[in-house]
DNA sequence: CAACTATTCAATGAAACACTTGAATAGAGG
DNA sequence: CCTCTATTCAAGTGTTTCATTGAATAGTTG
């Protein structure tokens, strides 16, 4: 028989599967690289560092809390983040950590100090610059991610294909990278290849998902 | 030496302490709770039938993940939420839960059902009928958390004392009761009471929070 | 249909966790 | 200053979760 405290059990109990899918670190990346667009089970692998095994019991647990769904292609399993809903969800949730984790911000901080003086520029510049053409703005995320969003205007170079195609750049235009985001470091990689090469670059560090959000803002 | 995997790690380990804080059912009840207010590790011990010693241990990883935030009064710890930012956290993560889980509505309405066959009032008819005066909204939880906020114009009878206050109701205007919302259950037990005595009584779902989005979003 | 690939399943050992119990602490009040 | 109370700490136990491995499955291609 259902009796008060039962049913709180078992609502609290319904509500933390959420919480349990994202007390992973690992299954946090995961989360954070599908926001990019639909993976494979593989890229997924690949891009986590993971064993395949590994990363599909993640993914069965991050479908049971309704976080991911999968649909069959060929040999392959896409999976893609379950609903726009949640994309917004774990955005908050780095938010929120960011908010009070000055760690996080150390820990960042330690690395980009370590890689580069950095000049950060921000989406009201962008927007500014890329209106007057001023500025090449490259995507340097795989080009699958770029194909499934991408801010506009943008030129996709994956980090890969970057150095075969430095002299193609054009050296009189200021350049500035950006991929997944904050914590996403191949833009520090091209900043520092296209400075190098004696190209004025600079790093967005801001993602997709910022810019669409920084749209809505605007209008 | 800090390379791009390790900082990956770190930071993703950073991130996963708030998921760890909302995996477990327990803590989410915690959360709750305090998001009516401040409570004693005593008063949470009781309103969760836990142990002391447990709800103690929970309330420290709680707060090493920067969720809550506690002072000395007396000889009493009063906990409470670090942030109004998490209270809108735990909102969004109650809303994303149930838009998934079918089941949450589930064992929810299964309970209802063999309780009440419950009338819901709306926070827009709720308004309007408040400010003609005629509906006598009750509040029914404890007296500390009405007085740290509360719907207004509600009158505070806690759910212990409502028992004995019930022939100092009228009986000429609709009652409407409200309590923590949509899973709290003090409100359908008030009805109860409130239609043996013969009195027209509702139930509202919302609580004081959903009220304040509410206010919000008319202004 | 045989070989191959991507993914999942199942079993293992190791680590993390929740909850209990009983002792330690620290503040309040007589 | 001693007692009482609320809370925390520390140790122990049983359970769950994790990553790893190797086998099983299912779909595709020759």
């Amino acid at each position: 028989m259902l009796n008060e405290r039962n049913l709180k059990d078992l609502l609290y109990q319904e509500f933390s599967r959420i919480g349990k899918s994202l007390s992973s670190p690992k299954r946090l990346e995961i989360l954070d690289l599908l926001s990019q667009g639909p993976k494979s089970v593989e890229a997924l692998s690949k891009a986590t560092t993971m064993s395949v095994a590994n990363v599909s019991q993640h993914l069965q647990t991050l479908n049971n809390a309704r976080m991911v769904k999968f649909r069959k292609e060929g040999n392959y399993v896409i999976y893609e983040l379950a609903d726009d809903v949640i994309s917004d969800f774990i955005t908050s949730l780095h938010k929120l950590s960011e908010k009070q984790f000055s760690q996080v911000q150390q820990i960042k901080q330690e690395f980009l100090n370590a890689n580069l003086d950095t000049e950060e520029v921000t989406l009201e510049e962008l927007n500014e610059r890329m209106e007057k053409g001023e500025i090449l703005l490259l995507d340097v995320r795989p080009k699958e991610e770029y194909e499934n969003a991408h801010i506009p205007g943008a030129v996709s170079i994956p980090m890969e294909e970057l150095k075969e195609k430095l002299t193609s750049l054009p050296s009189n235009r200021d350049v500035v990278a950006y991929c997944r985001g904050i914590y996403c470091l191949w833009s520090v990689e091209a900043v520092k290849l296209l400075r190098n090469e004696g190209i004025n670059a600079y790093r967005l560090e801001k993602s997709v998902q910022d810019w669409n959000e920084f749209q809505d803002h605007i209008n």
